[in-house]
DNA sequence: ATAGTCTTTATGTCTATACATAAGGAACAG
DNA sequence: CTGTTCCTTATGTATAGACATAAAGACTAT
């Protein structure tokens, strides 16, 4: 249990060590662990590599800091899974498979109302409606059903997306300031029937997700992807 | 674009700013930023701030950061969403309701074939199998398909979940070393038909998470959720 | 009791400095 | 031309010391 004194202290050994003590160690959930100066001391370090070594680990949820308070072993480790959200042409070259892009339809026209509550638009506010598929090999990948609201983003209206995706363009023009995403299952409707070799009611994977720049509603996005897709995630 | 000399200098200011320009700024994809020491002095801090501000901007996935080549800013952004996994008990709680739990079925048998492929078990070895579904505000919220390997875990055998979820005692007796997590829609079956409020065929929001320690798989999970369910991220 | 104020304390952050380490590039040898 | 060695450089990390800040707890006046 001593620390080691030949080698030199890093925060990543003081961090691995820590965690030792609370997943199988003596600090079980609820405790509280000794102050960053104690475990400076304990370890033979300074406070700044101990302060470090406890931030990652406030990171990985498995601690709480509060000043004054101290630092507590969580009674419930909130672990949380981080995904990568890659562009479909990477997730799809990722795979080995050639990625192939296409618009099926370009449209400008009144936001349908579930819309409007989303992205707060005016009434009778005009948006631009992008429905296109991307394949992996041949095979239908993703469906991208895009909503932009061009009250935001004049220059998309004028945009050509047949040859290169709304994403693409997106991620390479418009910075953003927030991001909400959304994983649900729902039954296939037509359009994933039409692009998607999905049956009609078939459970169909999909994310939704809503970007804003300084409090304007950008675009709004639902992915839906083949049968079977799986998200995943270690940690 | 000169910056503020008049307040302290802090390393979420210095980060705001180099986001801002990566994003909307001077500092397009492919950009070969700055070194630590040039942006310390125009920014009038230390290097040690800029560092933590490039760190954690590299975390965010934003820039990429190599020795001696320096900080360039990444082509694609590989943004990352990073998804809370709380206990069942807290996500219900969290949303007012009032948490039930039930224990369905419990019983040891020789594995199923995917799920000895799963765990890398022996053929004929026994595993616990459990049923369980968790209420919110007395209507059914997830249902737990568990398996647990009882040669990494043997405790669990005599273990009584009549009262408290296999999950919870998991966590709070057994310490995991990695975990994949994995989030897909399926077609509603029979089990969750009969506890969740499906009707068969019904899209079903799962997920499927297998946890190992020490390269000895411990459990795996089934956990599907009522209709309609989300899971959300923001950042 | 109760509300407001002060003290104490643990974490949060910044600085200056030092050394470690990966890796690009130049110099060199074959 | 090709591979090896060495130098240089940008990031990675550790340290001591200082001050900032949130918040618990004590103390005080009403």
């Amino acid at each position: 249990m001593t620390p080691d004194t030949t080698t030199r202290t890093t925060f990543r050994s003081v961090q691995a060590d820590i965690v030792r003590r609370i997943t199988n160690g003596p600090w079980g959930p609820g405790t509280l662990l000794p102050t960053e100066a104690d475990l400076a001391r304990e370890f033979h370090c300074s406070r700044a590599t101990i302060n470090r070594a406890l931030r990652e680990i406030a990171d990985l949820g498995l601690i709480d800091r509060r000043r004054k308070s101290g630092t507590r072993v969580r009674l419930a480790p909130v672990r949380q899974a981080r995904f990568d959200i890659p562009l479909v042409r990477a997730e799809v070259e990722a795979t080995g498979s050639a990625y192939r892009y296409a618009l099926v339809s370009q449209n400008v026209l009144p936001a349908p109302d579930a819309l409007r509550a989303q992205l707060n638009l005016a009434p009778d506010a005009p948006v631009l409606h992008l429905v296109c598929v991307h394949y992996a090999d041949g095979a239908p990948w993703q469906l991208e059903d895009r909503w932009i609201n061009p009250a935001a983003l004049p220059q998309a209206t004028a945009q050509d997306f047949s040859n290169r995706g709304p994403n693409e363009w997106l991620v390479a023009t418009v910075p953003f300031s927030e991001v909400e995403i959304s994983f649900q299952a729902i039954a296939a409707t037509d359009l994933q029937v039409a692009h998607l070799n999905h049956r009609p009611g078939d459970p169909v994977f999909c994310v939704k997700r809503t970007t804003w720049w300084q409090d304007a509603a950008i675009t709004h996005a639902v992915l839906s992807y083949r049968p079977g897709h799986r998200m995943t995630a270690r940690y």
